[in-house]
DNA sequence: ACCTGAACACCGTTCAAGT
DNA sequence: ACCTGAACACCGTTCAAGT
């Protein structure tokens, strides 16, 4: 073995130090990296370390580029917000829309559920994914006869039940089985029994939780 | 200052290593420290470190009684979920009572959003709290007349509901000022500003989204 | 059995030095 | 301006040594 192969994956002379002719990195790109790494090795495995070593800088080099991990992380967000499908709201009745861009909201974050913790507490100031998306969900609800002020609240509710669910969606198969405990608990193993050769039920509650949401929401139109 | 004091929080003569007399720790009393930190300090001064010293322990010393610091965030989401009201299954009829079970459990886990991550794929075998409310729950839905095949679901979707709220009641109240972006989110900040004075509608969003699924569901009944 | 104390492999972040 | 490389203060966890 006469090659060391020091640098990452691809095999690049290897910079020196200094400013290198053009910008190895932009935000663009370390977002790109990030979403890669998460999607081969998960949230535990996105560190600054293995984010740098995926883009053949120093893990230092990020630092020009965003102030901290969370910022990475909020850039992430941005990106995941754009591929939310809010079209859904130009394109059917608000009923079916709804649940079209709650579904396609769920299935994106399941697999991002660490971000929902930033994403909670992040103001939206300075965001403009997630404002557009906001703006396309309030045009919809505008146009199916919502009242103004009822909007942002429908949405927050609508939002949390989401997320909650996108916690569901990663939930192993067999996280009711109330093991050795099963006969202190009667009724809860009966009904989990009950649910047939499928044990676990997050599909099935998804759907009937929004539908009472769009349901009861639906109900605010004038 | 000729007292050095090196030892922790209270000024004891120092333990030398050795097995002590008596134990010095308990599960019991890790998880109560583990609630005070937190309290005091949140989540992020929740360090096995910081947990230790205020125990007046080594670090090591806590791994006598706890597999690992996801160990003690399991402790401590039992201690919580013991928390969570769920008498009021019997002492109110269906739809006053899952309210006031999901505002109660929504209250106590606000105040523990990180702890959600971890109760998500968390499965409920040897978690007796848990397994306790998730009877006790059970059996309010069953005696309020509804399908034993409907129940899990039901319970499924609220608890999404709730943790998802929970994630909301701590987020800062100016999260939707949309700021310099106003103008291309016109709808969105309209419907923003329309709320009035308080524009952070977390309380009336949650109670909206209850009542939906109140309703909803209570439709499922017999 | 259950503690201390040293050690390990990692983490995010800072900063001087280099071009 | 934007990189490298060394350094810092921390993190969770392991383990020999002590009683």
């Amino acid at each position: 073995m006469p090659e060391p192969s020091p640098s990452p994956a691809e095999t690049k002379p290897r910079r020196r130090a200094g400013r290198p002719v053009g910008s190895v990195l932009d935000q663009a790109g370390i977002t790109a990296a990030a979403l890669a790494l998460v999607g081969k090795k998960g949230y535990d495995g996105l560190t600054m370390a293995a984010l740098a070593k995926s883009l053949g800088v120093a893990p230092s080099a990020l630092y020009n580029h965003v102030g901290s991990k969370d910022e990475v992380l909020r850039l992430v967000e941005e990106n995941l917000m754009s591929q939310v499908d809010s079209s859904v709201f130009g394109s059917m009745p608000w009923e079916e829309a709804v649940k079209a861009w709650a579904y396609s909201y769920r299935d994106i974050f399941s697999a991002h559920t660490p971000l929902i913790s930033v994403i909670a507490v992040l103001p939206v100031t300075d965001a403009p994914q997630t404002l557009a998306m906001y703006e396309a969900v309030t045009e919809g609800f505008l146009r199916a006869g919502f009242p103004e002020d009822r909007i942002i609240p429908c949405i927050v509710a609508l939002e949390a039940y989401i997320f909650g669910a996108a916690f569901d969606a990663t939930a192993p198969a067999d996280i009711f089985d109330s093991g050795k405990l099963a006969e202190s608990t009667p009724h809860f193993t009966a009904a989990v029994r009950s649910l047939g050769p499928v044990n676990y039920p997050s599909d099935l509650a998804f759907r009937m939780g929004l539908d009472a949401l769009v349901a009861g929401f639906g109900a605010l139109r004038s």
